[in-house]
DNA sequence: GATGAATGAGTGTTCATTCAT
DNA sequence: CATGAATGAACACTCATTCAT
């Protein structure tokens, strides 16, 4: 049985494992053992290749937001223009990515935030996460308003991501991306439009964000209405 | 020492070690050992008040729960006028009562929630919790707008508020309670115009979210009273 | 089962327990869960009297030195005559004292003595333990003869009545005490001959012990500088 | 990498790395992998050139025992003569003989002691160490006494011996050897003055240790100074 | 010859729970 | 009422050993 080189496939079994265990039994009942089980490998094994369970928790994480990282980067690589609204429709719908929006993703999240507060490895990340997040959000807002403004945006438009996600994740239902895109995408929108707002008369909206029609109520709600 | 009629008096003291105890190490590492050590009693006790630990945290978020509930209630019980603006500024205040936003009620909340993801009875919970705020705010989202347009205001609304809360849970930081109502305020109003908007049928004058009225509180009642 | 007041008599079964687990099996294999099947207790027993399995080895330790300590001041309490070489004889003769020479009692201060080189602990005691004897025999010694040659004398008893324990231990036969005596017991008189020898000429061998001449620091230095 | 005769380096290689191991962190935390990461090789190869832990670990005795036997042989195949005491001296600087002072010798010893209680493949070579000692010693000594004396005053030198050692290495500082030589010596020349002594009258000292000059000081200091 | 992947039994320890006092 | 003694299963983790490469 063993062979040399399965480093990386090991730690990428077991992380999975660790999703899957989390998914079933949650992050207080996913032993080693249960985790080892699921994975089909000896106990011993996770001390292998992780130092201890918390290095096994803290790749699992790291794997969570490497997933959410990718999912926003390919979206915004793959943009029809480069206005700020794309760019921040991109990161929305990006933090709705299946990869975080399944069933072991939210809830090992969730775990993890929980354990976050009294655990200073996964602190640490935790808060590179949020603050990632924040930092995207901001510095496309930035384009398209003035600094303090594009602040609050933010903060708005990333607890209203992290809300929607939150509320998918303790509905026990299957999280519900369409809608959630809609609410979003929605403030999203209207943040961008009270920026227009201000502007006007300077038109200023050359470097702008929000083309027209985006704040046509009637289309808007047209086309994502679900 | 015993004396009768301790029955609420020892239950209370166990509910506030609990959320003490959540809130220094964690609901994992809060023991009941640790619990009973941080309420000044012996270990046996707790089976004696509650069933088991279990029973125990149920009571702990039954007192959180109560303790939104009674935050909301007392707001909406004191509003200057009926408007379901008021009514709704009311219910997004309560949820950032200072019983909801300190740090053991944040600890123990998130950390319940991760936990009822898997614990019939804290899921049983938390549903009710969940369903009361977005059903309080569907209720009076009615009355200014139709049911659709008021069941999805009311998602984002109530994701918003999680969403604040949430993230000020995970800042580490004290709660910022005037930022978060700022922000569910505005996206309140924003809904609130939005419905307005639709509303006026030909002369919906302004294309936006058209701030200035909205901030006036008297004409704003006026406006979206029903 | 449970029974109020249990403290002592648990924790002298528990190091009881301990030092016939040790003499069974070794210190490295007298788990807690030998010990505990030795003591007829369950495993959980042990961190409920002593902190951790460390608690116990100390305190097991503790008990040895303890009645090694007993077992010179008993002897020392109840001697013919106060000269020195009377109190020394007892320092000797307790530590050979059935307490110290039993099988168990024998391979748990030999355990004691390799794991205090690592553990801090169990240093500590292992110290206070060598230097007691020292002391012991040290003090004794000085009322015989000049200060740097009891140092000597102390410091070769101190080794003789170790090393006869130690080979006694390892000899694995039962401990021969009347040989051990015999053998420390002649040291010691000629220790104490070379003193006498030493101050013929100032006959102050009266009562055996004699001060004053010893501390001369000429003869002293000449006769024990090494 | 991989050479051919290649047995003898590593068996040497492994066996200074447990020394150095049980120097560090004591025998029962030298774990095969701290013993390899020591040794600069890999877990496996232990097995592969002793057959287990206790093969490695009773091939490092042996190599302690070596080294004693050579440290005492080569002091006895120098002397200026071949009285009984110039053997005995030598037999006993043997033992304080570097290679068996130092602080990863004398914490292994230790250690071996300790395990050699419960383990028979170290038991044997423990008691055929013991048995070395005082059998060359008791050798020596017959040709100075009689067989019982000769005895006796082996017990008390290997005894002597041992208890400087023993004290030396618990003592946690560097070893006297000076100091124990001193110690040693001394009880010696006072076994052979005793036999010497015995013996007057019957002038057969002839074959014997040398008796009266050993109790004037100032031959002594000459004949002690190495 | 040498590696390191893999195992699984065993470790000390913690814990919720029970119950005699 | 309240205590704390007692249990025993479960935990994370370590370890000597095996063996395919």
């Amino acid at each position: 049985m063993p062979k040399v080189g399965m480093q990386p496939i090991r730690r990428s079994q077991l992380i999975q494992a660790t999703l899957e265990a989390v998914d079933q039994v949650g992050l207080s009942d996913a032993s080693i053992a249960y985790i080892a089980r699921v994975a089909g490998v000896s106990n011993g094994i996770i001390s292998h290749y992780f130092q201890d369970k918390n290095g096994l928790l803290e790749a699992t994480m790291r794997h969570l937001m490497a997933a959410l990282s990718g999912a926003v980067r390919q979206r915004r690589s793959t943009l029809h223009d480069d206005t700020p609204r794309e760019h921040l429709r991109a990161i929305v719908a990006g933090n709705f990515d299946d990869s975080q929006v399944s069933g072991p993703a939210m809830k090992t999240w969730l775990a993890f935030w929980a354990a976050s507060m009294h655990q200073p490895s996964l602190r640490r990340l935790q808060r590179i996460n949020d603050h990632r997040l924040y930092s995207n959000l901001c510095c496309e807002l930035r384009r398209a308003m003035p600094v303090d403004q594009a602040r609050s945006a933010a903060r708005g438009l990333a607890a209203l991501i992290d809300g929607l996600w939150l509320r998918g994740a303790l509905s026990g239902d299957a999280f519900n991306i369409e809608q959630a895109l809609h609410i979003a995408y929605e403030y999203l929108d209207q943040q961008l439009a009270k920026a227009e707002d201000s502007n006007v008369g300077a038109n200023s909206f050359a470097k702008g964000s929000a083309a027209a029609p985006f704040n046509t109520p009637g289309q808007t709600s047209d086309l994502l209405s679900d």
